[in-house]
DNA sequence: AGTAGCCGTTCCGAAATACGGAACGACGAT
DNA sequence: ATCGTCGTTCCGTATTTCGGAACGGCTACT
């Protein structure tokens, strides 16, 4: 192992709970001597993505790495292009929005806005999160190739709430529902008490590589709601994508979005 | 030089745009062989921070870096208590707030809310920007130790527009008057067209660790609606500063906040 | 179709760097 | 006042990095 990713292993600890650590923990967490730790975390200071504090003497991250991950924004043509689109749906339904986006098998929230009328506490930019058990990732898994869902099934998936689905079997009917009605229902799969609905983002080539969602409290999903729902943000999805360079096979867009409207 | 740096050079000027670059433009922009660029490039995308295109064969930040900064976010105190009051302050003023942080002496955009009327476009999170041509580095400045103004003037500092504020002794009036109305004005003197109104956050121990912000097009802060933008910053910018725990000497909290209220 | 040039990748001996145990020094707590 | 903890410094050994050169695949021009 180079010293190098070592650098960046002790970087990775910074960024978890509790973000700040003193060499000794470091030293615990990656069983490393004092002299090796300190020196490649002198490095790490040196290179301006993590700082010490002068009091404490703990290691946490510095602003350069703020700068890097909005780098990583700034450059993703999905968040640039569905950035509006967002903030207009938060509006249209009056809740919480989800941005996701396709990455290495799950899925990396890429920004949230929150309901206009309401005050709302959410730093979810760049968390990763499982496909299985977010309306963001039962989107964009169905209309994924096979594969992706094999994948995913490979290894055993965590169950989150009681309703998570978990079987293969079970997803699979589920992403044939998804694909019927054009847009995923997560239905407190992921948290509990959070209901959410989704729909997927196409690029140029035609893969669904992000998402959309809304998300509110269980009890306010119900009944046609959760269809109103469905076809706003299917409708959002379908903007982002055109506008992704996505072409729609069938020239009629509008059975891309359900019968409504 | 040890070749961790180096990584971090080439991985900063993917953070850079275009965003992303061949082998052979990281060669020329880091003089390096093409042997030691590749290997060093290899390295980083082994980390997990950086990847490279199976079509184009060029390298971009993954999505590892955004989940890095997300965690700055988080793991920030000051993002996470201003978080709602930046929210609320957005509705209040119907425009654009942002919250900076001080930070080697520079602005780091931590956090920007658009206006609920209006749809916008700004990915500026991470971003770092001056201290003499912002509102929210002027509203800092005001609050901080002389030998910080000293330090930003102990350079030529860059005039951004005709309005540009770059000798220290108007910096120091400018600061004088900041004090005496308790917020800062800017007067397109960052971007022209755009006025801006700021106020700064004490932390527990005093110092001005941040600033909150409302921006709007030059014509549309005209007359009283400067003080009125005033007044509704300055309140939550200390709103934000006592939840950080900060103390204001006078037990008179409204001699902070001004005649109004 | 042929060819020249560009680009990313691989290889290898020489040389510089990282390694980690041990000693040191600065605090804080007992 | 003393012990223990923690961060820092030092140094000989061993491993890694370094970068020139050769390779192979691709594209564009002839």
């Amino acid at each position: 192992m180079t010293s190098t990713l070592r650098c960046f292993r002790l970087m990775e600890s910074l960024a978890r709970e509790p973000y700040e650590l003193t060499l000794a923990e470091i030293c615990a967490e990656h069983d490393l001597p004092k002299g090796s730790a300190h020196r490649l975390m002198s490095t790490l200071v040196e290179s301006g993505f993590v700082e010490q504090d002068s009091g404490t003497k703990r290691y946490r991250l510095a602003g350069k790495a703020l700068w890097m991950g909005g780098a990583y924004l700034r450059h993703s043509t999905l968040y640039r292009v569905a950035f509006p689109v967002v903030q207009d749906l938060s509006k249209r339904v009056d809740g919480m929005v989800h941005l996701g986006a396709w990455d290495h098998e799950s899925v990396l929230y890429l920004h949230t806005v929150g309901p206009p009328s309401a005050l709302y506490l959410f730093a979810d930019t760049g968390e990763r999160r499982p496909l299985h058990a977010t309306g963001l990732g039962k989107a964009m898994l169905a209309f994924r190739p096979e594969s992706d869902l094999e994948s995913v099934f490979s290894r055993p998936v965590e169950a989150y709430t009681e309703k998570t689905i978990t079987s293969i079997e079970a997803m699979r009917e589920e992403l044939e529902r998804i694909r019927a009605e054009g847009y995923a229902f997560d239905d407190e799969e992921g948290v509990a008490g959070l209901r959410c609905v989704a729909a997927p983002i196409w690029d140029r080539s035609g893969a669904a590589c992000g998402a959309i969602s809304a998300s509110a409290a269980a009890e306010e999903v119900v009944g046609a709601r959760r269809a109103e729902l469905g076809a706003i943000i299917r409708e959002g999805a379908l903007r982002v994508s055109v506008q992704m360079g996505f072409r729609p096979k069938t020239t009629n867009l509008a059975s891309l979005l359900g019968k409504s409207r």
